[in-house]
RNA sequence: GCCCCCGUAGCUCAGGGGAUAGAGCGCCGGCCUCCGGAGCCGGGCGCGCAGGUUCGAAUCCUGCCGGGGGCACCA
């Protein structure tokens, strides 16, 4: 079994040096063909190279052309110059048929993997949200996005590991806890407090200490407990929680201060520790400690990585950070210059604002009640399924905003119910070939040359996209583009499943079209594993 | 003031150097004696503005306009 585009390239390159060119370098591409009438497949080589060959892009086509033309080829079986320069390539059918006997000879575990990470180790983390309050709707959407990076960077070949790094200490935990104090004492909330109905269920609960730092720490691990479960219900598991208080309480913050000391990017300034960033291309330095002798968080976040990208020794970090939070790129990057990385080695990505509205009106992310900002609320509303697929749908560098009526009442707009329903169609149609005794298909049997219809060969077309579309999607970190073949995909088997009757037209052309449906669930099935959407066997 | 992201159809968004720019929703029409109608088919003078680079720009560069987010010893 062979991929064709590599197929095409190489009589590309074997016909350039018949020509006698040296154009070995030449950077063409070699795409789908846009058009029904422009073949299969498109490469751009002759206005690519025209200027350094010094004829006119047509003339380099159609030498090229007449070159290709002379090779003997399976699937190729014409070659034309259309356009400015462009070649079209017009292939056998075989082509897809070697789709159909991948997917189906490998099953779901195993095709269109590549191995484009080779096995290097990456951290991915992400959410991280502060343990002083449930998640909200707009963490959701970064985690949905977080973990179908990570599930994709592991199926090209990395190996993934994804962290939660918890923020349970500083300001805002004892800010939780004097908030939890003030409710138990029936205070007042302080200014700047939190007053959500979780604190004051907590506050119920809690038997400890009157020590602002006890409650605290109790009230961070009890909201961890419910982040995690609600994370849990989105289907998204952590291999690690890694905690910021116990990065300070180790020694590794004023470990990797001296470290940064001994280089000579550390100044002290009334007795505080200042990292020269500037030095890093930083706007301006940054303090690592305060006045009063506490590390500031930017210490404890280098603390951080030094310990991802050093101590644990992962080749590549991923953060996914939120936009509001992009002040401290610049900073982080600087110190792991300053204790030794190459930069190249932190991937810092940046998702632009979530922001919600109910019927046009925009909703705060307060944690009050009423509001179904709360993450948890939305996964029982509409389920993990449908909030995952939903925040996949675009691309982290477009700011979106969630319509929570929307979302809720009118689920429609939401695609997964489009895409699920294909794959519960193929289930069906399972059941039903066995309640019909219709024998299973067998690959070596059949013959998948009767699958001519336009509709079976648009969806080959579609499938046949896969890989491409799985490594331009790992390469550029975006999942989204895994939704929008998925929609190609489910469209595509629609329409094939309106137009073919596939158990009732003979048992040949049923055979093949059995398998065809095959091919098209192992490959619906690993592109929503991707995403951790489910795959109904019904709805 | 400086930095990052974004301006594409009525709305929500894909496409991010290639030949005639797409989908969903909404709106208007068709399609079930037949494997699930949560489906299929038809209906669209839209790339913020102005320059530039290129054989070719929605896509790259510059400027402007508009929106969002940053520019802490907070996290």
């Amino acid at each position: 079994m062979i991929n064709v585009k590599e197929h095409i390239s190489q009589l590309i390159a074997e016909a350039v040096g018949q020509l006698g060119w040296d154009e070995a370098g030449t950077e063409y591409e070699l795409t789908e063909a846009v058009r029904p009438e422009f073949g299969d497949f498109t490469t751009n080589f002759a206005m690519v190279a025209a200027k350094s060959l010094g004829q006119s892009p047509r003339q380099i086509a159609t030498d090229l052309a007449g070159a290709i033309a002379g090779l003997t080829s399976r699937y190729v079986d014409d070659v034309e110059v259309a356009g400015p320069g462009f070649i079209n390539f017009r292939c056998s059918l075989e082509w897809l048929y070697e789709e159909i006997r991948l997917a189906v000879t490998m099953g779901a575990a195993s095709y269109a993997r590549s191995n484009l990470g080779k096995g290097q180790s990456l951290l991915l983390e992400f959410v991280s949200a502060n343990p002083t309050g449930p998640l909200h709707v707009g963490n959701g959407w970064w985690a949905s996005y977080g973990d179908a990076l990570g599930r994709l960077l592991r199926f090209v070949g990395y190996e993934v590991s994804t962290e939660y790094y918890v923020n349970d200490t500083g300001g805002q935990i004892r800010q939780l806890g004097e908030s939890m104090l003030a409710v138990m004492e029936g205070r007042e909330v302080p200014e700047g407090g939190y007053r959500g109905e979780y604190v004051r269920t907590m506050a119920e609960r809690y038997r400890g200490e009157r020590d602002v730092t006890a409650i605290g720490k109790f009230a961070a691990d009890e909201i961890i407990k419910v982040i995690r479960l609600s994370l849990e219900e989105l289907g998204i598991e952590f291999d690690t929680w890694y905690s910021q208080a116990s990065i300070e309480e180790s020694g590794a913050v004023d470990h990797v201060i001296s470290v940064l000391e001994r280089q000579g990017f550390i100044e002290e300034v009334e007795g505080q520790k200042l990292f020269l960033s500037t030095r890093f291309g930083d706007s301006r330095d940054r303090y690592l400690t305060k006045p009063n002798g506490d590390f500031t968080y930017l210490a404890g976040d280098i603390a951080y990585h030094y310990d991802k990208l050093v101590v644990r020794g992962f080749e590549h970090v991923i953060d996914i950070f939120g936009a509001d939070h992009q002040g401290q790129v610049p900073s982080l990057f600087a110190a792991v210059e300053a204790f030794g990385c190459e930069r190249s080695r932190l991937e810092i990505l940046l998702g632009q604002m979530v922001s919600l509205q109910q019927g046009g009106e925009k909703v705060k992310f307060s944690k009050r009640k009423g509001n179904v900002v709360d993450l948890a609320e939305l996964v029982e509303l509409i389920g993990a399924s449908a909030v995952r697929l939903l925040s996949l749908q675009s691309s982290i560098d477009r700011a979106s905003t969630i319509d929570i009526e929307q979302v809720t009442t009118k689920s429609m707009e939401n695609p997964v119910y489009y895409i699920q329903y294909a794959h519960a169609r193929m289930a069906a149609i399972e059941r039903m070939r066995k309640e019909r005794k219709i024998p299973e298909p067998k690959l070596g049997e059949a013959d998948l040359t009767l699958l001519v219809h336009p509709r079976e060969l648009e969806l080959l077309r579609v499938q046949a996209r896969l890989d491409e579309v799985i490594a331009n999607a790992a390469v550029e970190r975006a999942p989204h583009k895994l939704v929008g073949w998925l929609k190609d995909f489910a469209g595509a088997f629609h329409g094939f499943y309106h137009d073919c009757s596939i158990l009732g037209e003979g048992p040949e052309i049923t055979a093949a079209r059995l398998l065809l449906v095959d091919s098209s669930r192992v490959a619906i099935q690993v592109v929503l594993g991707l995403l951790g959407v489910h795959a109904p066997e019904q709805m």
